[in-house]
DNA sequence: CTTTTTTAATAACGATAGCGGATTAAATGC
DNA sequence: GCATTTAATCCGCTATCGTTATTAAAAAAG
């Protein structure tokens, strides 16, 4: 356990505004004593020091209240300039890549068709690179300029350490992909489970912005789970991040157990089809939904009976994580959710059958579809979070030890 | 949030102090300075406050160390009388109730047969009432003296506001088993899962005192499941614990879906004998194991393969559980375990067939069997935790308010 | 155009926390 | 009996926060 000081104290104070004035846009100092319940002097002595660090910046420009009777207010942002990161989301048939400032704002963003499947580390690492340094000059930056970069993937992942375990799409096992982006591009680099950065950007940006607890499926060419905890990312041992498409359905018998990948994968309901490869095609364009309905309308019987067992294959993981987890809202968001309605249909009608009575009713299940750019910027952010340095540990031990450096004018004194 | 003043300061190390007392047994000052990295001075301070609050004392009777040079070590230790709570567990055929001092020692425990199944709640309180008085009286103390109580039973509970959702005890739904227990007996009441007491059990007594990450699953005449998660059990939305045996294990098809508690639940695996009654009753009495054994060298067919199931169930449950968790451990615990080898053997056979190569070796399983008294002292330790007062939150929103008194000789000033 | 009013932000002051170094306390060793 | 050693406390310092007064900068009133 940490041992409280006056320090500690004044990081708690100084991430609790900090956060607020990412949280809550431009605010006057008056309101973010009202927010944080700080005193108007705490507040003052710890913006200025923001303001010293460069972190923020008083926008001089006027006070908007109309019908302004005192001392105008000077509204307080996030210096955008004080730090670069980029994000990077790698999927199968897309790598796509967002850089952005500190405020979490997409200066550039890039989408690169690929086509991977258990490439060599080497080959993912040199992808990565290119797209990261042609998104950087197309953000008008240099290399030099970015603080760290986060790269979420599919896969079971460490946090903690940089490896990779297992991903779908890379060759090897334990791939330290971390350690290979540091030494080709300089930058110091996080790697995180790609559900775990979708969640981090649908609480920063998206639908989950009131929440502090939910938990969040993720459905593409990998089926993910990221469980957002008071605010903190869950994350097991050595920060591990769960892969749910190896979550098993029906026992070990006689070949190995049905995982839920198997079922519910997006390749896994396209290949139920006759047509499978036109519809794969469609998919990866984002014409799935209409190309399936027409299909199943018009009598594709595999097509139908795949995407209800996906469906159902869902249904009852999700029921399980309610039943294990009590997470007062589930989200479901990826690009599986585009191939139509048939999926959606049936795992909502087989959760209801099977969550059990007691925890009706305890978890909303919402959908969303995120494109490409909000993973990457979620990853983007996953970066910023780190450097807005909250004092108490992230969750899960272990951690990789990455400079934590900001780039301001004055980043001197303290 | 909560914002960092110097109170909350003081309360961060006070508790760390106090709980670093109750850990490692009575320590002088120094030690305490090394193990929480205060300075000698704070130690001093803080001790100060903890014997003026009664808390804490001072053994007198002597500096243990042999060869001592200086100033001898005045040990401090948890002053036994500050508090006494009562832990209650609740389970089919038996209520086991621990009555503990402050430091969690018994000073006097019960176990009543019982037999319970689907009883209305007033049925249930009465009988946590009588054992109550028994347990408090045979303890030489009287129902004024007890701070708090927690009940500890299986099924799906909201330890926030002290209801029960659904418990195979309990004929109700949302049985409001705390308010019940306050008004028959006066005394503040927390209402937990019997999974959670037992993990806060062995955390504090028991095998798992050196891990702040593991989970537990409990294998009794119910199967319950709880996160220990740095340190604090993780709860979900209202404080809602999870109920394993809910869990799903093949999709509903027909006649709804099969769940974990009918394939491995204590009756489900005994009820595969034609000797189902007989059985039973061996087990109640602890001798389950010899008997199950027998029955199965003697070719009692119906048992093995029911053994052989539930231990397949439980191997791909955990299997899924370190899938979406990570823990660094799991405990495995309850007199399910007692009925011999079949299951556990089968257990971990398909554990190691069903876990996903990549999370292999993450999760160390281990075996423990604590008797009935030891889930009741757990119910006891979640009591104490709560009077031990930590001041940052206890996993989960919406707490029930409960008097968070503690009866000290000088209860005064501050 | 000056004065008053109103609100925002800062300054001055006091309280409390923790820490480091000097001091006292209480034992052993010579 | 006195030096030595170790434990615990006391004193002085700094950093934090909060409360109360003060200054700053605008609109409204006269």
């Amino acid at each position: 356990m940490k041992t409280a000081d006056p320090e500690l104290m004044r990081a708690i104070n100084r991430f609790h505004v900090l956060d607020t004035i990412r949280r809550y846009g431009p605010l006057a100092r008056v309101e973010i004593c009202e927010r944080t319940e700080l005193s108007a002097t705490t507040v003052s002595a710890i913006t200025a020091s923001l303001l010293d660090d460069g972190l923020i910046e008083s926008q001089n420009l006027g006070d908007v209240r109309n019908g302004a009777r005192g001392r105008p207010r000077v509204m307080l942002a996030l210096r955008a300039q004080a730090a670069f990161v980029v994000g990077v989301k790698v999927s199968r048939y897309r790598i796509h890549l967002a850089v952005t400032d500190f405020q979490g704002d997409v200066l550039a963003d890039l989408g690169l068709p690929v086509r991977l499947s258990r490439e060599p580390l080497n080959v993912l690492a040199y992808l990565i690179e290119d797209g990261v340094r042609s998104c950087v000059s197309k953000a008008g930056l240099t290399i030099g300029q970015i603080t760290s970069l986060c790269v979420a993937l599919p896969g079971v992942v460490e946090y903690g350490t940089g490896r990779v375990r297992a991903s779908p799409l890379i060759d090897e096992l334990d791939a330290q992909l971390s350690d290979a982006m540091v030494e080709r591009l300089g930058v110091p680099t996080y790697v995180e489970n790609d559900a775990n950065a979708v969640a981090q950007a649908e609480y920063w940006f998206g639908d989950a912005r009131e929440f502090e607890d939910f938990a969040l499926v993720s459905l593409e060419n990998a089926i993910g789970l990221a469980v957002m905890h008071e605010g903190q990312l869950f994350r097991g041992a050595l920060g591990l991040s769960p892969n749910l498409g190896d979550l098993v359905m029906s026992g070990p018998n006689g070949a190995g157990p049905t995982r839920l990948s198997e079922l519910a994968e997006q390749d896994a309901i396209i290949s139920g089809s006759a047509d499978a490869d036109c519809l794969r095609e469609s998919a990866r364009n984002g014409k799935g939904a209409a190309k399936v309905a027409e299909r199943i309308a018009r009598g594709d019987g595999g097509l139908l009976s795949s995407a209800n067992e996906a469906g159902a294959a869902l249904g009852v993981a999700i029921a399980n994580i309610v039943t294990m987890l009590a997470p007062p809202r589930i989200l479901l968001v990826g690009s599986t959710l585009a191939l139509g309605n048939e999926v959606l249909e049936k795992l909502h009608a087989t959760f209801e059958s099977a969550i059990s009575p007691a925890m009706r009713g305890v978890a909303e299940i919402t959908v969303h579809m995120p494109g490409d750019d909000v993973w990457a910027r979620g990853a983007a952010a996953l970066a910023l979070r780190e450097l807005y340095g909250a004092p108490w540990s992230t969750t899960g031990p272990a951690r990789h030890s990455i400079r934590n450096g900001i780039q301001g004018e004055t980043d001197g004194k303290h």
